[in-house]
DNA sequence: GCGTTACCGTAACAAACGGTACGGTAACCC
DNA sequence: GGGTTACCGTACCGTTTGTTACGGTAACGC
């Protein structure tokens, strides 16, 4: 026996230098050597902890996910009321975390699963969590309404979100902050409001 | 003197060939010998009718954007009154023509902006002419509203309109074709419903 | 039909890619 | 503290990338 190492810290830095690659050279100049650099190392140690490179993007997308789902967690945790949490979920969810790179990161992603069914996998499974996420918060909502009307509800109100997300990315002036949450805000308001039908 | 060729139909067969490529094999897979073998040439003829990759990128996203805006005047020259006129260019804009063809270049070229200032000046203007769009169709639709208010709403119509896309094109079952077009179908008869403020 | 000229396929280039193999180095156990 | 062993930086491999240069070929004017 040598000395040993702890595994799991390094790939969660090797992981973290993917976002970062991704988020500020994109998806092309997301190489190895460019990860290793980043992570203060050389493709040695990344091929080492990793079998190969898909295998790194597939663990730095899984871990991507866990951190968005804690995140929204803590966002529905510290909401009051059921409209509060449903709102506070769906406004963190547009609330960039570093200068959009969150976003960047995401059509990264996204980008690099059209040709990766592993990525592309991951990719849906992480999208159905929040949408489902978004189903079950709706619930106590609009407890009047049949599973099959909260869901078309719900898909809205993602598909709201992650447009929202990718034209702030690159327009984040015509798409401010402000531009966000007004529109979610008057969305959940509009859904919560009595008018039964 | 010598023969002589149609250098403005080269440049629109190497862009279908950029997004025949980048639909199929994702923006990693969409390099200079995969274009010209998919355009039934070689590197020969695309490098002497671009000067170089990026030029050809660029070219292709933007026949992508003229093509589409095409499309969209066609679909509001089609219908009726101004409420028809508005849920025909967002339902078309939801409306893939081949199997997501188009949303998979879409998102290709949006990764690939990451990188190209070029790129991403295009994007943010073809983003920016499809949100004045709607924000024109809408002014009849609304006339009591100011342009501030009718601007909010049509950025939400276009953020819902852009989320569907991106998730549609990886999990077209639960983001199915009627989806889209009931949830944007309601969305424009409410606001068009004259319940005021 | 022939010479001229533009076109573009062919081939090669340096650089960079993902991945492999080896060996020096440093930490652990006894 | 010395021997052992795991770790990981270094160097290299074959392939593929964007791009360049050349030369055969085919079309045009006369």
């Amino acid at each position: 026996m040598a000395r040993k190492k702890d595994v799991q810290a390094d790939r969660e830095r090797l992981s973290a230098a993917v976002w970062s690659v991704l988020a500020e050279r994109g998806l092309t100049g997301l190489t190895l050597r460019a990860v290793a650099e980043r992570a203060g190392c050389t493709t040695g140690l990344v091929l080492h902890t990793f079998p190969d490179k898909r295998a790194l993007l597939v663990h730095a997308r899984e871990l991507l996910h866990q951190r968005t789902a804690v995140r929204a967690d803590a966002a529905e945790h510290g909401a009051r009321d059921a409209v509060d949490r449903l709102k506070a979920v769906l406004s963190q969810a547009v609330t960039p975390s570093g200068n959009h790179d969150e976003s960047r990161v995401w059509v990264g992603f996204l980008a690099a699963s059209l040709a990766d069914p592993a990525l592309a996998e991951l990719h849906v499974a992480h999208s159905r969590a929040f949408l489902r996420r978004v189903e079950r918060l709706l619930a106590p909502v609009r407890p009047d309404w049949d599973d099959a009307r909260r869901g078309r509800a719900a898909k809205s109100l993602v598909a709201l979100v992650e447009g929202f997300n990718v034209l702030a990315m690159r327009d984040p002036g015509t798409y401010s902050q402000d531009v966000k949450d007004t529109a979610i805000g008057a969305e959940v308001e509009r859904l919560a409001t009595p008018p039964p039908d």
